[in-house]
RNA sequence: GCCCAUGUGGCGGAAUUGGUAGACGCAGCAGACUCAAAAUCUGCCAUUCGCAAGGGUGUGAAGGUUCGAUUCCUUUCGUGGGCACCA
């Protein structure tokens, strides 16, 4: 009987889905376990084998906590809405919604081939009108919160107005204070103006992302280097008015539930940094001759002495009222420049440019008088938008000054060089007034005290993280549950929800830069006014998912609190890093929102996470000649570039190359060897289809069949060519077939690169179950891999030899139900407990090998006993499950091997008595000898003496010392 | 520039707490079975000296700690990722 694991595999899924074996209640006595993958997007490319690997992985842990008597929630979806099913459907027309279902259609007959273990009765499509409606029911629930910064926590707005009715505004921070009277007196719309300013969710006027191209604003964590992340368009600055969530308020709630969480190192430094929390001083600064002052940020307060001038961003207000007259020509005109630059722009050119304003600041302990400049590289939105300015301790002050010839002034003696700024803060302070002779260090906290006496500075904590962004001009996302009447946001009832998506026929942009929405006229407006034509941004549905999958179904609440209790949080989250500033901080901040409101009952949502790595691709190139047919025409006769082949006696006149270049037609492609030195960058490579390519051997044959572009092509190798179906040599003989060879270089793995591998013709040729286990096997979870089919083989070897432990070719059944000797079942249980150790660890690779040697071990000796079988498939089933499940029932068994026992481990079968010990000789191991494991050192220091090896390398003299630890090695130092 | 990872055979990787470096697999080589192929099985497979026995070297590089270092420390180089005029 053969191991036919097309039939197998299809039977158990097929059985699967009809008895519901993954069915997952929320009523069980069992102790919860809640599993999580990041869901994906669906595009229209579908899956390459190096998205499964995530969710292979986390397939693993369910079944495995599955089998140690968890009830595990394990469910997948799709992050349906984004901006590429929109470029979609307007090249295409298709209407964003059905290319999003076909795509969905695809994902799940790919993923399910994969065999996972989804209860596909949860599945949530963010793109759904049920789903979306309670994302739009959250977003009300943020919009009509503020955060209370005593508590530190958001609570409902209507305590606030409750507030000022009776206390006025108890807090400055967003607006200035008014008395409670004076808010009885403020009309309606001048009281939502107010509250705006405190709300979770808000709207303001305000610089946003905008990228023309994609004709929306972004997110600062969608903009990579000046241009947008998806599409890699320009992106410039542009005030408009925006949705916001006030994210900066939990900046410290999510640095503070870092240290709750088990994220990798790297992760919460990835999140640290994007928050940015640095602790300082805003200091003032008295504007000489006038009453104004200029209030600076520094992180380094005890530098204080070393200013030697100041720095504004162009853009604050300030500028125009202290800039001198002699200098006002040159501010304007600088700041003219200044907004001339683009992001880009600043990116690309880092130079010093900045201009003097005329204008002085006074040192408040030296009474100093310090020249104001503006520059663009103080950011006006970071700190207070001005700088003070230690040439001395701060590269960019040191290469400003530098450039306008500003005297320095050290304060740290022989730190510094004169010729580079050295930010030190071991140096012991000069020329720094009462500051002299202290360490760096130490003294910060004595100016901050002098600078809080004298009511001129106070300490500051500052971030750098931005509130984000949260409305986008698109069509495909949820809309704003809100209407504008006279200028104030008027949030739809509960009642109203979902509101959904208008069916539209284009998808261009709307007027004065709002999204499509705005074009629908009927829609937008509305008898209690208009409509937000903006909608949520991609990661908007994602923040919250992970607890609709507890309650799905519910019509009446967004997760129910019963299930999201008995959930709880998520124990282990699977995904890739790329997510880690972007949807990982939003969804920790959507958590907390709901924690603080009394909606659920834990503020951080995972409490694990595991980073899958990238599995990369090897893409392969071939290298067209690339002539732009000019004044090096040398080539362009009857013969073909670089090579020395006349070639008119070949071919026709007609297609001579000069005539097929003439035409633009004709292109060479060159095999890799046969490039000329030196002459590389005539080349330009192009990237083929990986399936033609077997070890940089080119199938032009199939290449030029299949694809119609190269049909008009010559493929040059080193011995002649290729050309419309037939092969050329420098002999002219049409018989030789030759060698076209691909250079190779790995990169991320895409279908744009021609080098994605499609999991389901792996499946097809080896199987599910080869194929997750091939996906573990190829190294840590963690790490990122190259991948390399042809390692398969070995694997799927593996599971036909574990068959043939149960089954020969030619006698059939050959387990028995005899009983297991000592040494098999020390090959079971030494199995058991590495299979049990390494998945708890996630080292699924290293499971995987111990699989393999238990089977060649178990093949050793001959071993085809049920008892010892059976329980080595009930270890596999998180690995190979088709498998397992079959054998199992081959073995007579009833039920399924899903929920079947976990076996135990049994310590007292490994006992061993005496052991291999390997004796080295200062550090080198040169014997190895048997020794009982009760022995105590003397015992052992006279047996070894005896060795003969031993006795080699003393050569008659007395060992220094013996080193014996029992159970690892014996070390004897001469 | 700053921060975080990471570096082991031809390749993917193993060595979990400082204790026999290279498990397991791929590729390769030699052989068995076969009319042949596939499948399967056996052996070899870091490098170097040696007929062999046996020895030298070896985990990016250089030092250090230790009886003993892939593992810990210092310096340095390479690769990958994140942040980046954030004062």
């Amino acid at each position: 009987m053969e191991y036919r694991f097309n039939e197998i595999e299809k039977k158990w899924q097929d059985k699967w889905k009809a008895n519901k074996a993954y069915k997952v209640s929320n009523d069980s006595a069992k102790p919860k376990y809640y599993v999580l993958d990041m869901f994906p997007y669906p595009s229209g490319a579908g899956l390459h084998v190096g998205h499964p690997l995530g969710y292979i992985a986390s397939d693993i842990y369910s079944r495995y906590k599955r089998l140690k008597g968890f009830n595990v929630l394990h469910p997948m979806g799709f992050d349906s809405f984004g901006l590429p099913a929109e470029q979609y459907a307007i090249e295409t027309g298709q209407h964003p919604a059905e290319t999003t279902k076909n795509n969905i259609a695809t994902f799940k007959a790919q993923l399910d081939k994969i065999g996972f273990c989804y209860d596909w009765d949860r599945e949530v499509r963010t793109s759904d009108p049920q789903y979306y409606k309670w994302t739009q029911w959250i977003f009300l629930e943020i919009f009509n919160s503020y955060f209370d910064k005593k508590e530190k926590k958001a609570k409902p707005i209507t305590e606030l107005v409750k507030q000022f009715e009776t206390e006025g505004n108890p807090f400055t921070t967003h607006y200035s204070s008014f008395t409670s009277e004076e808010w009885k007196a403020f009309d309606h719309k001048k009281k939502q103006e107010i509250l705006m300013e405190y709300r979770l969710a808000f709207s303001k006027y305000g610089e946003v992302n905008w990228c023309e191209v994609l004709g929306t604003v972004l997110a600062n964590d969608e903009v990579v280097n000046g241009v947008s992340e998806r599409g890699g368009y320009p992106v410039v600055k542009k005030k408009m008015r925006q949705w916001y969530l006030r994210i900066t308020d939990y900046a410290d709630r999510l640095l503070e539930g870092l240290e709750k969480v088990d994220f990798s190192d790297s992760m919460k430094e990835m999140q640290r940094n994007w928050i940015g929390k640095s602790q300082g001083a805003e200091i003032d600064f008295a504007i000489k001759g006038t009453d104004q002052s200029l209030k600076v940020y520094t992180t380094r307060p005890d530098t204080i002495f070393g200013v030697d001038f100041m720095v504004v961003a162009p853009e604050l207000n300030l500028v125009q009222e202290i800039k001198s007259t002699e200098q006002a020509a040159a501010v304007d005109e600088y700041i003219a420049y200044v907004k001339s630059r683009s992001d880009v722009d600043r990116m690309a050119e880092k130079k010093i440019t900045g201009c003097f304003t005329g204008a002085y600041a006074i040192n408040p302990f030296s009474q100093q008088e310090i020249p104001i400049y503006i520059s663009e590289y103080v950011l006006a939105g970071y700190g207070t938008g001005a700088i003070m300015a230690v040439p001395c301790g701060d590269d960019r002050d040191f290469k400003f000054a530098h450039h306008f010839n500003i005297p320095i002034t050290n304060i740290i003696g022989a730190y510094f060089n004169g010729t580079e700024a050295n930010a030190t803060k071991e140096a012991i302070l000069e020329n720094s007034g009462f500051l002299n002779g202290m360490k760096m260090m130490d003294a910060s906290e004595v100016v901050l005290q002098k600078l809080e006496e004298q009511g001129i500075g106070k300490r500051k904590v500052n971030y750098r993280m931005r509130d984000a962004g949260f409305s986008r001009q698109r069509y495909w996302g949820e809309p704003f549950p809100i209407i504008w009447t006279d200028g104030v946001a008027i949030p739809l009832d509960a009642a109203e929800l979902p509101l959904e998506l208008p069916h539209v026929d284009k998808y261009g942009p709307g007027p004065e830069g709002e999204g499509p929405l705005a074009n629908i006229s009927d829609w937008v407006n509305t008898p209690a006014g208009r409509r937000e034509t903006s909608t949520m941004p991609g990661y908007a549905g994602s923040s919250w998912y992970f607890l609709r999958y507890m309650d799905p179904q519910n019509n009446e609440t967004f997760c129910d609190r019963k299930a999201s209790n008995y959930w709880n949080q998520v124990d282990l989250y699977i995904g890739g890093t790329e997510h880690a500033v972007g949807h990982l901080l939003y969804s920790r901040l959507w958590t907390k929102v709901l924690f603080d409101l009394g909606k659920i009952g834990f503020d951080e949502p995972f409490r694990r996470l595991v980073n899958q790595g990238m599995i990369t691709g090897v893409s392969e190139f071939i290298y067209r000649y690339a002539d732009d047919g000019n004044s090096d025409s040398k080539f362009m006769g009857t013969q073909i570039p670089y090579f020395d082949i006349d070639i008119s006696d070949l071919l026709s006149e007609s297609i001579t190359p000069a005539a097929m270049m003439a035409k633009g037609e004709g292109q060479f492609y060159f095999s890799y060897d046969s490039i000329p030195m030196g002459e590389e960058n005539r080349f330009d490579p192009r990237r083929v289809y990986i399936t033609y390519v077997d070890a940089n051997k080119l199938d032009v044959e199939r290449l030029v069949k299949d694809d119609s572009k190269y049909f008009k092509a010559f493929f040059v190798t080193k011995e002649g060519f290729y050309f419309r179906g037939k092969w050329y040599t420098k002999e002219k003989d049409l018989s030789g077939k030759q060698i076209f060879m691909t250079s190779s270089a790995g990169e991320k793995m895409s279908k744009s690169k021609l080098n994605a591998i499609n999991p389901d013709d792996l499946v097809i040729k080896y199987g599910a179950d080869t194929f997750r286990m091939y996906e573990m096997f190829l190294g840590p979870v963690e790490a990122s891999k190259p991948w390399d089919t042809k390692g398969i083989e070995g694997v799927h070897r593996f599971l036909r030899k574990l068959w043939r432990l149960f089954f020969d070719d030619i006698k059939g059944k050959i387990w028995t139900d005899e009983k297991a000797t000592d040494a098999e079942l020390k090959i079971l249980h030494r199995t058991i407990k590495k299979i049990e150790e390494d998945t708890e660890r996630f080292s699924f690779n290293t499971a995987v090998s111990a699989f393999m040697i238990c089977v060649n071990d178990l093949f050793d000796v001959k071993c085809h006993k049920k008892e010892v079988l059976e329980k080595i498939l009930i270890l596999l089933v998180p690995y190979a499950p088709h498998i397992a499940e079959e054998l199992w029932h081959q073995l007579d068994n009833a039920g399924t091997i899903l929920d079947a026992a976990y076996p135990t481990f049994d310590a007292a079968l490994l006992v061993e008595s005496s052991k291999e010990y390997p004796v080295s000789i200062n550090g080198k191991v040169r014997a190895n000898i048997n020794l009982a494991l009760n022995l105590e050192q003397a015992e052992v220091e006279k047996m070894i003496l005896q060795n003969e090896v031993v006795q080699k390398w003393l050569e008659g003299k007395d060992p220094k010392k013996i080193i014996y630890v029992k159970n690892k090695m014996v070390n004897v130092v001469v």
